[in-house]
DNA sequence: CAAAGACGTGGGCGTGACCC
DNA sequence: GGGTCACGCCCACGTCTTTG
């Protein structure tokens, strides 16, 4: 871990927060709780640049990721439980460290059955109580046998930095391309279907007329 | 030893499927 | 239509680990 220089908590709880003992900044709080906002979700994109990074910087160094600059916006809860769900298992500690593919992992552990295993939104969770160091570090060294990467490939992965609201304002520019033009194939569709089945109706005839005036 | 990062687990909430 | 249930996302928080 590294701490040597220690960021100042970007995170500020507002007025409404409640009192109590939950009247805490903590490290991994979501600062959209707060905000009354929702989360922002995770788009193909980002989930294929968290899994380079995870390649590129080894699973669990967060900070490395976030100074990277790759993944703006996101927190180390919010990588952590992204990768929970590419690894398809909630324990991550085995593969701390290790530059490995989380698809590769999370392929395997898709197909994994049995009534020793326990799962939690598609991941599998721990059921035999925490694992010992010796335990964890003994997975790990299977793990790096199995699933690192040589050298050459993760050293040479290159991370686009966004730190500019202009780079995150285009990215999303291009997104919004992406879906509406996805939306115009699917509405393209209901259409060809409406007419194999027939006139459509008129409910259907304003939204479409509706439709060509925009 | 204190502070901060990281991990593991439980639970709240929204959403969609299903049934009546 | 609306009630119930299962599922998935993500937050809450206690605990452990690491570092200066």
């Amino acid at each position: 871990m590294s701490t040597a220089s220690r960021p100042a908590p970007t995170v500020v709880a507002p007025r409404s927060m409640p009192t109590g003992q939950r009247n805490v900044v903590r490290s991994n709080d979501s600062a959209s709780l707060w905000n009354c906002t929702l989360s922002p979700g995770w788009t193909q994109d980002e989930v294929q640049i968290l899994r380079k990074a995870l390649m590129k910087f080894g699973v669990g160094n967060w900070m490395k990721i976030i100074e990277s600059g790759c993944l703006p916006g996101k927190t180390i809860a919010q990588m952590n439980l992204q990768t929970q769900r590419m690894l398809g298992q909630q324990s991550t500690a085995e593969f701390n460290g290790l530059h490995i593919d989380a698809f590769e992992v999370g392929e395997l552990n898709s197909k994994k059955q049995g009534p020793d295993v326990k799962r939690k939104n598609n991941c599998i969770v721990n059921t035999g109580g925490k694992l010992t160091r010796d335990e964890v570090e003994s997975r790990r060294t299977a793990h790096r046998e199995r699933f690192e990467k040589d050298r050459e490939v993760w050293a040479n992965i290159v991370l686009e930095r966004v730190d500019s609201p202009l780079v995150v304002l285009e990215r999303k520019r291009e997104e919004l391309k992406g879906l509406q033009s996805e939306l115009q194939q699917v509405l393209d569709q209901i259409r060809a279907v409406e007419t194999t089945e027939g006139q459509p109706s008129d409910g259907d005839k304003q939204v479409g007329s509706k439709r060509q005036r925009e």
